[in-house]
RNA sequence: GGGGAUGUAGCUCAGUUGGGAGAGCGCGGCGUUCGCAACGCCGAGGUCGAGGGUUCGAAUCCCUUCAUCUCCA
């Protein structure tokens, strides 16, 4: 059986057990601020759970994509050195929203590993939490596992909580005994022993109780199921290999790591690590990626960029010193096109980013091995033998120079590594570093609402006014029963057409009035539940919990809202098609005045292509298609060919808003009829938001002819002003330029030549003091710089002697004194122009032979002037 | 979110208590050569990331800001 078959084997037959199949959500969370990656099956369903949520079906079954790296569970450093460590892979369950428990869960775990999988049912064992008797009961009468093959575990090992209150329950595992030949032969080898002999297959979590703050038990009313199978772990059991790395979805991307190296899986303990590394990094990062992460300094960005560098590294243990892994990738992409066809559609695009980031990589390797022979040079010129552990950690912090290849690099020298002084800055770094997180509380009182399932209705694709009981009021984030003028509140009605802000639609503005009512709503927000909050601002009367009121939306704003929205459906098509497949929705903002799309594409697009894409648009526009919205079950639209966003969250009925045959995504916003009420579409802005996305900004409509207006008026303007026709305009303003800076030029010349004649060689004013020759003279400057080239002159006219010139300029006085070199050991022109500045109320400095001051008081400049003499005639 | 580093010629970088903006490569011209490579000479190319401040004077010191790199959370 292939691994495929195997994942769809699971699937199918919690299918036939009336289990809904769910598709694996993204590896980002949706709604979790908490947790970096989805690690688990059950994260797409937390809410379900915790009875805040209402799905369509109360059993369901997945096959989840997982990355554990970073965060709480970080198996990053361990992948490479054991048999079954991963930072990604896919865990398989089921799942019961408080329809069976125990008896049926246990009942078809057994069943399929046994009828299903074919697993020897005498090679199982089941672990159960201490006091499970209910569960040992089922295993042992119903199942009929012998007493001696159940075991009994305490809460480290067999209790299960989401968090530190909340649903929680004990658990039960299936384990299986592989054999004495993979035992680490010890004594007292058995379940839960860290080798590879008692694997842990399947855990079936018995959610049972809630705990609450004091850390009570009460019982839960519906009591849960929730399931995890690591699928890579299962192939192996069933393939029969010896580690999770020899299972075919894997085995490919090794042996791919063979051809590229030249060196052999088995040829020694180090390329096998490196090969595993490769393998499962190659598919951490072809998965990140193809959920929207890109390399970044921070957060999960920051990850899949440590992830990739780790690859990157240990390819270099076997030679790889070439951009190797998005060629192993490209293998994934192969291996797992049956159930992520989106992957292989991005490959050009993840590729491209995997290659990029070898390429910076190598790049700050090449700066790091600089900088760090340099600080060896300096080592041993000091005859040291201990590289200093801040150094260690500076290349690491500052450069992101890694330790391991400063080891590589210093074992060849003979050098010692001070690594407590590098893990000393380390630890320092990390307490530097701790800050509060920062979570956004929703009110309690919104909290309740959802818990209740009582979900406001949105009336507003169709409706602009309606009549509906205000559910909820809050005032300062506490609930309140009423409200009286003047006040900002939040409203929560049981009905409403205001469109709370999501998908990158802002949301509605509008009226909320009464029988003596009349508050503004400036803005609509949706929470994660769905909760549509209206927040604005009572201009008269009062609002009272339980009232009817009418809400009326801006129908001015939400028509340009909604000319914006499609015109961004538009913009995304046409991206699509002129810059490739590989672009994807990054993020949008979409409001009445204006809009922005974000989108995942790896170089700056120029202007002229800029113009296609918005030619393309306004081609759409002018066609004027109708714009179709269809509603229909989440899973069925899937099958579709619609663009989902992958950050996005879905419900389980979605809305399919297309256009044509050439646009057609899944959206919940508001849209308008026809393409042609957007009238016309101008790109207004092109930029970087990050690595690997780029954003257009863009007006559609009366805003966009208004920009073009006041385009066209700057550009007639400038024409009028030049005499010249518009189209003349960029190459006279050229010539222009061109011809200034060759005027600069020539004023520049043409001033020092006067300089230079008021500042005509004169013999008399050569005084001889001590046998040296001075000169000290007023001169018209009015830069330093000319200052420099005049003294230069006159100190090649002298030969041997001291000058000094004076100016004044800017209402300031410039001094200058230079010393030919013959007699710089007994005249330290610095020391000169210093004494002498002090006359002009300023001060100075510089080398022996040339020296400038500068003062405030150029009144004084001559008596500074006949001060050199005397200053010169002090020194001996 | 908290740190660190970098930003100077087309490219790679130097610039030592604040006091003439430099090198190498590349580019252009001339010379040597049948021609190329190589070499020699000459030359062009800079808002020293941007904006403030301190100072007689800032690439250099201080503040702000932007961009890039990097570590930690």
């Amino acid at each position: 059986m292939t691994g495929n078959e195997i994942r769809r084997k699971f699937l199918d037959y919690f299918e036939k057990h009336n289990h809904q199949i769910v598709r694996s959500s993204s590896l980002v969370p949706s709604d979790d601020p908490t947790l970096l990656f989805v690690n688990a099956g059950m994260v797409q369903f937390k809410r379900a759970f915790l009875g805040e949520e209402k799905r369509g079906y109360v059993r369901a079954t997945t096959s989840q994509k997982c990355v554990r790296a970073g965060g709480k569970h970080n198996d990053l450093e361990n992948v490479g050195y054991t048999a079954r460590h991963h930072t990604f892979f896919e865990m398989l369950g089921n799942f019961s929203f408080g329809d069976y428990f125990k008896e049926k869960a246990i009942d078809f775990g057994w069943d399929l590993l046994i009828n299903g999988y074919r697993l020897p049912e005498d090679k199982l064992w089941v672990s159960i939490y201490l006091d499970d008797d209910e569960a040992h009961e089922l295993w042992h009468t119903n199942i009929g596992v012998p007493e001696n093959r159940i075991l009994r575990f305490g809460e480290e090992d067999n209790f299960w909580a989401m968090g530190d209150t909340g649903p929680c329950g004990p658990c039960s595992e299936i384990h299986i005994d592989r054999g004495e030949e993979f035992g680490c032969g010890k004594p007292d080898c058995k379940v839960g022993c860290d080798c590879d002999r008692f694997l842990e297959i399947w855990n079936l979590v018995f959610m049972q109780f809630d705990r609450d703050v004091s850390g009570k038990l009460p019982p839960l009313p519906k009591p849960s199921i929730d399931t995890g199978l690591g699928l890579e772990r299962l192939i192996s059991l069933i393939q029969n290999v010896p580690t999770n790395y020899d299972i075919d979805l894997i085995l490919p991307v090794m042996n791919k790591g063979e051809d590229l190296s030249e060196k052999l899986i088995g040829e020694s303990w180090e390329a096998d690590v490196a090969m595993k590394v490769i393998a499962d990094h190659s598919r951490a990062a072809a998965f990140l990626i193809g959920d929207g992460i890109l390399p970044s300094n921070e957060g999960r960005g920051y990850v899949l960029r440590r992830i990739m560098r780790r690859a990157i590294r240990y390819g270099r243990n076997i030679g790889l010193t070439r951009p190797f892994l998005h060629e192993t990738a490209r293998v994934v992409f192969d291996i797992m096109k049956p159930e992520y066809p989106d992957l292989l559609e991005a490959s050009a695009f993840i590729t491209n980013i995997i290659k990029n980031e070898e390429m910076r990589f190598s790049e700050t390797l090449d700066h790091g091995l600089k900088i760090l022979n340099d600080g060896l040079a300096d080592l041993k010129a000091k005859g040291q033998t201990r590289v200093p552990g801040d150094l260690i950690f500076k290349l690491y912090d500052t450069f992101g120079f890694p330790v391991d290849i400063v080891q590589d690099v210093v074992r060849d020298e003979d050098l010692l590594l001070d690594m407590e002084g590098f893990d000393k800055s380390m630890e320092e770094q990390r307490e530097r570093s701790k800050s509060i997180a920062t979570f956004t509380t929703i009110s309690d009182a919104y909290k309740n609402l959802s818990a209740r399932g009582i979900m406001p209705e949105f009336v507003g694709y169709d409706k602009f006014s309606c009549e509906s009981k205000v559910l909820v009021l809050v005032e300062n984030g506490q609930e309140t029963q009423e409200a009286a003028g003047g006040q900002a509140v939040e409203v929560v009605a049981e009905a409403t057409p205001f469109y709370g802000e999501a998908g990158g639609q802002v949301g509605d503005t509008g009226k909320i009035s009464g029988d003596d009512l009349d508050m503004e709503v400036s803005d609509t927000i949706k929470d994660p539940t769905g909760l549509i909050i209206h927040k604005g601002k009572i201009i008269s009367g009062q609002i009272e919990k339980g009232e009817t009121v009418t809400l009326t939306v801006d129908k001015s704003q939400r028509d340009a809202t909604e000319c914006n929205h499609t015109a961004t459906h538009i913009l995304h098509f046409a991206l699509r098609s002129i810059l490739g497949d590989h672009v994807k929705q990054a993020g949008s903002l979409v409001a009445p005045d204006r809009l922005r799309f974000d989108f995942t594409h790896f170089s700056q697009t120029d202007p002229e292509t800029l113009d296609r894409i918005e030619t393309l648009v306004n081609q759409k526009i002018r066609e004027n298609i109708s714009v179709r919205i269809i509603e229909m079950d989440a899973e069925e639209a899937f099958k579709t060919d619609a663009t989902a966003l992958f950050e996005e969250k879905y419900g389980d009925r979605v809305r399919i808003v297309s256009m044509n045959d050439f646009s057609k995504e899944l959206c919940g916003g508001t849209h308008t009829d026809v393409t042609g009420n957007i009238g016309f579409f101008k790109i207004t802005g092109e930029l970087s938001v990050a690595s690997g996305v780029r954003r257009i900004e863009a007006l559609t409509g009366a805003a966009a002819v208004e920009y073009i207006q006041k385009d066209s008026k700057i550009i007639h303007d400038s024409a009028r002003l030049l005499k010249e026709s518009p189209e003349a305009v960029p190459g006279r303003i050229k010539k222009i330029l061109s011809v200034q800076k060759s005027l600069e030029k020539e004023v520049e010349q043409l001033k020092a030549r006067i300089a230079m004649r008021s500042a005509d060689w004169a013999e008399e004013d050569i005084k001889s003091i001590n046998d040296i020759k001075v000169l000290a003279k007023k001169v018209t400057v009015d830069k330093p710089a000319e200052l420099r080239d005049m003294a230069d002159r006159f100190k090649e006219k002298i030969k041997s002697g001291i000058v000094a010139l004076g100016s004044s300029a800017d209402s300031k006085a410039l001094l200058i004194v230079v010393v030919t070199k013959d007699l710089t050991d007994r005249f330290h022109a610095g020391k000169i122009v210093k004494e002498v500045a002090s006359v002009v109320g300023g001060s100075g400095g510089g080398r022996p032979d040339m020296a400038q001051a500068g003062g405030t008081k150029p009144e004084n400049l001559d008596q500074a002037l006949e001060k050199v003499y005397e200053v010169v005639g002090t020194i001996r």
